[in-house]
DNA sequence: TTGAAAGCGCTACCAC
DNA sequence: GTGGTAGCGCTTTCAA
């Protein structure tokens, strides 16, 4: 089914059926009237692919994560897909399973689709992709990874605050043995987490023992580095971990140990993601602004070739500390 | 950047540009790498609408779900992206948040990109759309909704059976009060759920009393609900609840309330998603396979071509219960 | 208000 | 092995 058939059937030319479905131009309303109905009758789908080419614009966005089964992930990729459709753009997500391997072919497949912007938040990263986008002149967000660039804006959360932030309040409830879970010991910006929390420990030396331990991100990862952990014969007496979604699985273990939380061990997440206020005690963690990271991200691919100062290149998110019911007094203290 | 422009860099035709990107045809090793040197150079990145366009195939797969932030339908996607992708196809996902208006959208979106097949799993639904893809003639999946037809397949799964078991069990267990959270009244394969619930009811007519609450699917949605059920004044001794993303809201209403699951209440959920064991307590549900189902779902639309008997365009799948520690004796017996 | 026709960037077929 | 070239289905001037 194509154009061509439809203006054939409605006895006009192409062209006329083009401005009627693109409601551009100026179409008499009997003949507009005709093209539809034509439309209808052969049930035509217009070609995107040739209405892109033919066009040279896009109204589609790309999205790339690394876990969409992540919560947090998820979140920013309906933010964006929310106001996009408002917007009348659609969004296409990828996601690369935290391999770096995989976000190059999901930039290029991206690339590949000529989206009018790209947002990538993802925690691996592969250097010579900054180049490759820069390059490619679309406009594109990085959140947590990146450099900023001519076209490339930079979203990042300081983790250290929130990081410092838990630690400080955990250390005020009186908690001297803390443990930090977490997933992909080697990628950089969850590495920088890491280190936000091994450079706190590091003011507290001496005083304050610590350990950490790595699995998958999910709800069974964050179980097994639990379980790990507390087999090691460390003893801690608060969790902090590198984001909810792992937290549920540390809760469960937890629980399966006979251990109370808060009581016998305080726990900690980051991201608060919806399902974190929904799991038993309410976890406490650090308030990221999933929404309004969406919205950000959405200005500044479609609406960003105003601000060209690459000044306004960077925007920086400081988190919150949000205290639920999964923190209290360390039991020594 | 175009083919040409890259055919002009490497001193050859277009025609030998696509044969070495395409790894089609043969071409002297020498020219290969002339070629790929030119696309390095230049960072090229083929159009891929141009390519469908021209090609005239795809190897993109639709999917349509109608709540991407529940795990059911998430876990789905990803189940099938994960299967496409090892056989080098993608998976481009919409969602219709429950409004018929959005699936009949987002199908006719699906239709303009020319997939190779389209998955529908949602539960509302547009009569009309069941001619319109059996009219366009690409493989379709159906999973709850629509009929069979010739290039329409249908997955479904029976949810009487699982209710059933569900209810028959809890009064083996002395519950006589029962109560059912859900979503959407309207739509037909919940309301399904919901019919499968009345009937057993039915059969239990004066020994077991029962009521139902609606609201949005999500936690917060299910905690609503609870909330509602239990303002009413009708206490159940049993609450099953359409899903378990909504059951994760119960529970934390119950919790809040200070009645013990399953001490005071029992619950129930559906769907067995990833976190209804990480609950507290871990909740009792209804397994649907959701990882089968994406396969399933691969398998019919690219490699159905075989099977064209209609009696196999219709799979059903029973459900079965899953005993975990949110269900116990009713607290009277 | 409408039509003719030139591309958009690529694939695939047919020559050489 | 490689090049020429006719489309794929649509948008978009430019004329009429």
């Amino acid at each position: 089914m194509t154009l061509e058939e439809v203006a054939r059937r409605a006895g006009v030319s192409t062209a006329t059926v083009s401005r009627v479905l693109n409601n551009a131009g100026v179409v008499k309303e009997s003949t507009r009237r005709k093209v539809l109905e034509a439309c209808r009758e052969l049930r035509y789908h217009p070609n995107l692919h040739a209405r892109s080419l033919a066009g040279g614009k896009s109204r589609t966005l790309g999205m790339i994560v690394s876990n969409i089964q992540n919560p947090f992930f998820l979140d920013i990729f309906c933010s964006l897909e929310s106001v996009a459709f408002q917007h009348n753009y659609e969004v296409v997500v990828e996601h690369t399973d935290y391999r770096p391997s995989r976000l190059v072919a999901a930039v290029r497949s991206m690339l590949g689709r000529r989206v009018a912007g790209l947002a990538v938040i993802v925690s691996e990263m592969e250097p010579s992709l900054i180049d490759e986008l820069s390059a490619s002149n679309i406009p594109v967000v990085f959140y947590d990874v990146g450099h900023p660039a001519r076209n490339i804006t930079n979203i990042r959360v300081r983790y250290e605050k929130g990081m410092q932030r838990t630690v400080e309040y955990l250390y005020s409830l009186g908690h001297r043995r803390m443990a930090f879970v977490g997933h992909h010991a080697g990628l950089d910006p969850l590495h920088e987490r890491l280190r936000a929390f091994l450079d706190t420990m590091g003011r507290y030396c001496g005083e304050v023992r610590y350990t950490s331990a790595v699995s998958s991100d999910s709800p069974a990862g964050g179980r097994q580095a639990a379980h790990q952990l507390l087999a090691s014969g460390f003893e801690p007496t608060a969790i902090l971990c590198v984001n909810d979604f792992m937290a549920l699985g540390v809760l469960r273990e937890l629980r399966e140990r006979g251990l109370s939380v808060p009581g016998d061990v305080s726990v900690t997440g980051f991201d608060n993601i919806g399902i974190s206020e929904f799991t038993c005690p309410a976890l406490t963690t650090v308030n990221i602004p999933r929404r309004r990271i969406g919205e950000m991200a959405f200005e500044i691919l479609v609406q960003g070739q105003t601000a060209t100062a690459n000044a306004d290149r960077e925007i920086l998110i400081d988190p919150e500390l949000v205290v639920r019911e999964s923190t209290g007094p360390a039991p020594e203290a």
